[in-house]
DNA sequence: TTTAGAGGTCTTTTT
DNA sequence: GACCTCTAAA
């Protein structure tokens, strides 16, 4: 342990000291943005280990995210002079992996079984419902995976399911349930819900286990509590139960994730839940200036459901925030650009900025101006490395490799590159399997047994080279059988193909993106740590290079601070998100402003915020919006607003800035606003009649195949603004309107 | 029987 | 823009 370990307790406050000193039964600690949650975790786990109160492993810390996990460790590893390894630091998914991986032929599975991600859900789920005939016209696919999802992180298996006469699929619901959950066990998978209930499952059944572990975690610390769902609460509860020694750390204000089942009433219960607990408060923030917390506490005082407190700070005032509205993306993104140029040349390192957005997607438009000025960024989540097809598709390869009777990665490869292994042959694998309850890959081998089509050769040697390469699994490294992979399946010649002939973007990098891969196989001593690492991580862990710009969702922001923070695209609608008040309301709005708070609370010394009021590209088609209803919450002292000629001709600001009390209506005011203005702006003429494609006008009434019925706003070029019936403004080529009678 | 292309639908946030 | 489904052609 290092020198000055005894005077940790001096770069502590009284509260934060408290916390700290307080090792005993349950603590819960309210701490509030940037006022020092982190380190009081991890000068606690310090703490414990100073005072030899436990040792290395007899502290379980949890984590909410992968990113939060590192930050942890590198702290804790900076402070101790002892490798970490041993340490129980993590997420609840990698944590409950890590025991399940010590007991997985208690709850059904085998050896190295696999993580699969929503996208395998999904696919697994559809192949369900077609051999089962359910329907999923009317309730998609999608549903019943989202609404396993839901059961999983309540607790709820098929067979505690009582279908709800309110809720018209439950029947489907609980058969889907009861197969998937067997089809799982069966190709030796787990989705992430399971990792945690199989543990809990263990818990229950087994309690020689169960007191094992509660005696080995004497202490529990847990971070980002108010994101909790209640399946995760119940793993805590456990562990708890046997020194009853916890420490959780949360904030209701940053409660985000509610749509992953997080429940903030577990903060609220806390009391019940574990027993005398003490609760201090961290009050004190000692991130951002007095400004950026004002303005914050001000925006976020706009919600009802909340605890209620007011962070408060010694730092400086700072600067205001700085708003900027813009016509269009690109403008944005150069404005943006252009202030991290300005940065820069004072000496801001890139790794003090940060640009965050709501939607992952939105980060293009900025990815190509960095490119284009040559500023090194990286994308923290978002595009998720291991997600891309390219990534997968090798991955499956590996998968298949390890685990015959891995069917999704059998789907996944068997016709790529093509083969010619269509679906009617797959339907057949798929007959034999069942049949005789064997996986694909040996129902492929049956047939070709029994059978004498064309397609036999290719089968044939896609089962040998399985094969051929499981023998290299054994005698070589995951990288070389990764070599041996691409080269024997043809793969990277097939990718080569793609690249000459399409030459899209995606196409282009995909070569590049399995050099990557093989590179990042090199952080991993075999084939197992690889797959684990990718079913639970999902990111990759190379080009983890410190001098770049970070951009993020603000979802994947939380607990990290910049200098500078750049909040781009707050447009209602956008954000907060249309999708997120259709669904819950006023909850949902609430929770989108919690969201404002975290992002606004991530920044140092300044904020901009920008927004695109007319022109953001979404979905191959421009949608208009209005500023974020949140920039009309902030104090008016403490922001500058500026916007570029053509808003503030218009007066779009202007118009905004008066309004005082929005609704919180399902449709955002924003638009609804933005509907009323246009439809008065324009004198309709209904039974005009002209001829389809030519002399189409203002106000002519026009009919598109994706969007129906809708009123032309203007022309501009070969390209129209329509105010669409069903309540979008769409820009569209004029070629695709025709003209209803 | 497979594959390419056309046309449709759905678009949040993460372990 | 990605992914799915349907259709027509190979």
């Amino acid at each position: 342990m290092s020198e000055n370990s005894n005077n940790y307790l001096n770069f502590l406050n009284k509260q934060q000291r408290k916390a700290v000193e307080n090792t005993f039964g349950a603590t819960l600690i309210l701490a509030g943005a940037g006022s020092g949650k982190t380190r009081v975790l991890t000068f606690k786990l310090l703490h414990l280990l100073v005072k030899k109160l436990a040792s290395p492993n007899q502290i379980l810390a949890v984590t909410f995210t992968n990113k939060a996990a590192a930050e942890m460790k590198s702290r804790v590893s900076n402070m101790l002079n002892f490798p970490i390894d041993k340490m129980w630091i993590g997420t609840f998914h990698s944590l409950s992996l890590k025991i399940l991986k010590s007991h997985y032929e208690k709850v059904g599975l085998k050896k190295n079984f696999i993580i699969i991600d929503a996208d395998d859900q999904l696919k697994l789920i559809k192949k369900i419902c077609e051999i089962e005939k359910i329907d999923t016209k009317e309730v998609s696919a999608k549903y019943y995976q989202i609404a396993i999802d839901r059961l999983k992180n309540k607790g709820i298996s098929y067979k505690e399911l009582k279908p709800n006469k309110y809720r018209q699929n439950d029947e489907e619901l609980i058969k889907i349930y009861k197969i998937y959950q067997e089809e799982l066990l069966r190709i030796n998978c787990a989705d992430f819900g399971d990792l945690i209930l199989f543990c809990i499952k263990l818990f229950k059944k087994d309690e020689e286990i169960l007191k094992k572990y509660q005696k080995l975690f004497k202490f529990i610390l847990v971070d980002e509590y108010q994101d909790i769902n209640l399946i995760q609460q119940r793993w805590l509860e456990y562990l708890y139960g046997g020194n009853k020694n916890i420490c959780c750390v949360g904030d209701d204000d940053q409660s985000i994730y509610s749509w992953r089942g997080a429940d903030v009433s577990n903060l609220l219960n806390f009391d019940k839940n574990f027993s005398k607990p003490l609760i201090i408060r961290l009050e004190q923030n000692y991130r951002s200036t007095k400004n950026i917390l004002e303005s914050a506490s001000t925006l976020i005082e706009k919600n009802k459901g909340r605890y209620g407190k007011r962070l408060w700070s010694e730092n400086k005032e700072g600067e205001k925030i700085i708003i900027n509205g813009f016509w269009e993306t690109k403008e944005e993104a150069t404005f943006v650009t252009d202030k991290i140029e300005n940065l820069i040349s004072n000496k801001t390192p890139l790794s003090e900025i940060a640009i965050l957005f709501r939607v992952a997607a939105h980060t293009r438009s900025f990815e190509e101006r960095l490119i284009s000025i040559g500023l090194s960024y990286k994308i923290i989540g978002g595009f998720r490395f291991y997600e891309r097809k390219e990534i997968k598709d090798m991955i499956a390869y590996l998968r298949l490799v390890n685990n015959q009777s891995d069917d999704l990665a059998f789907e996944r490869i068997i016709n790529v590159p093509k083969r010619g292994i269509g679906k009617t042959t797959l339907n057949k694998f798929n007959l034999i399997a069942r049949k005789k309850n064997i996986s694909l890959f040996d129902a492929a081998r049956e047939f070709i047994s029994i059978t004498n089509t064309k397609t036999n050769n290719e089968i044939f040697n896609f089962v040998q080279n399985i094969l051929n390469w499981k023998k290299i699994k054994e005698k070589f490294d995951h990288i070389e059988l990764s070599k041996v992979i691409l080269e024997d399946s043809k793969y990277l010649q097939y990718l080569e193909k793609e690249e000459k002939n399409l030459k899209t973007p995606e196409s282009l990098s995909r070569i590049d993106n399995i050099n990557e891969f093989l590179e990042s196989l090199k952080d991993f001593e075999n084939l197992d740590g690889f797959l684990e690492h990718v079913g639970l991580v999902m990111e990759n862990i190379t080009n983890t290079s410190n001098e770049t710009i970070s951009l993020m969702t603000m979802h994947g922001s939380k607990g990290l601070e910049f200098d500078y923070i750049f909040l781009a695209g707050w447009e209602e609608g956008v954000f907060p998100s249309q999708k997120s008040i259709e669904e819950s309301g006023n909850k949902g709005l609430e929770e989108e402003r919690r969201l404002a708070y975290v992002a606004l609370t991530r920044a140092k010394q300044k904020v901009f915020i920008t927004y695109v009021n007319q022109n953001r590209y979404s979905y191959a088609s421009h949608d208009y919006n209005m500023p974020s209803r949140f920039i009309n919450e902030l104090p008016k002292e403490l922001i500058e607003l500026n916007d570029s000629s053509y808003l503030a001709d218009n007066n779009f600001l202007d118009e905004f800035i008066k309004l005082e009390n929005i609704s919180d209506d399902l449709i955002t005011p924003g638009r609804k606003r933005l509907l009323k203005k246009q439809k008065e702006e324009i004198d309709w003429d209904i039974n005009q009649d002209i001829d389809a494609y030519s002399n189409l006008n203002e106000g002519d009434r026009v009919f598109h195949q994706k969007f129906g019925y809708g009123r032309i706003l203007y022309i501009e070029g070969d390209k129209a603004e329509v105010d669409f019936e069903k309540g979008s403004i769409k820009k569209i080529f004029i070629k695709f309107l025709k003209v209803n009678p």
